[in-house]
DNA sequence: CACCAGATCCTCT
DNA sequence: GAGGATCTGGTGG
């Protein structure tokens, strides 16, 4: 299954449109995170899309800042920052110019459960990474991850694509968690009935 | 320089 | 379901 993976990179193209357009795309997608010799990966279960423009909760609205500026690569680039102690990754969408990003918010774990089990102190799968800061801590995911290319197979990080597209039945659509603006935005992905998806704690 | 909000998580009740 | 841990960047004086 991994040398079918790494056969199977995503180009920068996908990622190549509106963020709301990729969020619900990379439902079912693979990232994969490489040390060394040996593989981290986890299928994306859960995303958010942050607008490039009008979006008062995404990291761009205030402008071209240090903790922002990595929104402002090409698509298929990380956004990696910290949220209290914890890093948290998006995927840069769209050009230069448009600094959108879509989060991930959760995977499902498929290959080094047991290394992701011990990184995050947990005896239960489902709690590997059912939540943003949880994805990063399981994946060894950190600061200095930020700003890296997701297309190229030679990085640390990079996503995969070797399943039939989602029905559009499987997409759910909500709110985004965690924000307080523009939490009116239903701009929350995730599949169906998966038991890997982030709980609301409100 | 000080303050404070924030795309979180964990440990109790 | 509530409250605390913990910390960095953005903002204003």
């Amino acid at each position: 299954m991994l040398d079918t993976l790494l056969q199977n990179i995503i180009n920068r193209d996908f990622f190549n449109e509106s963020p709301k357009i990729v969020a619900p795309k990379l439902l079912g997608k693979y990232i994969v995170r490489r040390i060394d010799e040996h593989y981290l990966v986890g299928k994306i279960v859960e995303v958010e899309a942050y607008l490039a423009f009008g979006d008062a909760a995404a990291h761009n609205a205030v402008g071209k800042t240090k903790r922002s500026i990595s929104l402002f690569n090409d698509a298929g680039y990380t956004y990696v920052h910290t949220m209290r102690q914890y890093c948290l990754i998006d995927i840069v969408t769209e050009s230069s110019d448009k600094p959108g990003s879509v989060l991930i918010r959760a995977i499902e774990p498929i290959i080094g459960i047991d290394k992701m089990l011990e990184n995050r102190k947990v005896q239960v799968v489902e709690n590997i990474g059912n939540g943003p800061g949880k994805v990063c801590m399981a994946m060894q995911i950190k600061k200095e991850h930020n700003g890296i290319d997701i297309t190229d197979v030679n990085s640390q990080i990079f996503i995969c694509n070797i399943d039939a597209e989602l029905d559009v039945d499987q997409v759910l659509n909500r709110n985004r968690v965690g924000i307080s603006k523009a939490t009116e935005l239903l701009l929350g992905f995730y599949i169906k009935n998966n038991s890997f998806v982030s709980k609301l704690s409100k």
